[in-house]
DNA sequence: CTAAAATAGGGTAATTTGGGTT
DNA sequence: AATGTCCAAATTACCCTATTTT
């Protein structure tokens, strides 16, 4: 199976998304989606990654009530479900 | 292991980044990447360097966006005059 | 030796980057 | 907190033809 290791420019992950190419340099920063650089500076993504992000998590994650509380947690788990890594500093 | 002295083609490096072969050969003129003349002026890359340069970079990074030492990589061409690029970013 | 593909070199648009702001 | 827009600079992409490689 092609596991999709072709690379897409920024301006192809944005057009799949529907934004601003802006916002995936911002996702990029923000360790939401893995991002591989040139020589140059210019970021590149895995095909593979976007698309899992793109079909494949709105199915077991985040449903509709339980899944991200935004202010009510348990306080029991502060597991980073929801953000991963970094610490938002842009 | 398989050190990657293998040497690529412009056009297989340039399909590594998704970028265009010209832009490769860029990079070996500014000497952001070693590359080695044929007789015939041609130029030839080492896998192992780019190997380095796409795992080095992109692979379990998560949060890269500011301070990015681009420079500070193998030296295998200290380039002569070639440097009108790095050190002063903006 | 001939032919097709790739590369080098130069020059000009298009894209991307990063910061600051809305 | 997240996204979109404006700006200046850098990087990259596509145009061409001549040379090299296969």
């Amino acid at each position: 199976m092609d596991t999709g290791d072709r690379l897409l420019t920024p301006g192809e992950v944005a057009a799949l998304f529907r934004v601003d190419p802006k916002t995936v340099t911002r996702w990029a920063a923000a360790g939401r989606i893995g991002s591989i650089r040139t020589p140059g500076g210019h970021r590149r993504f895995r095909e593979s990654e976007v698309r899992a992000l793109l079909e494949g998590e709105g199915m077991l994650e985040e449903s509709d009530d339980m899944g991200r509380p935004r202010n009510a947690g348990p306080a029991t788990s502060p597991g980073p479900g929801a953000g991963p890594a970094n610490a938002g500093m842009y």
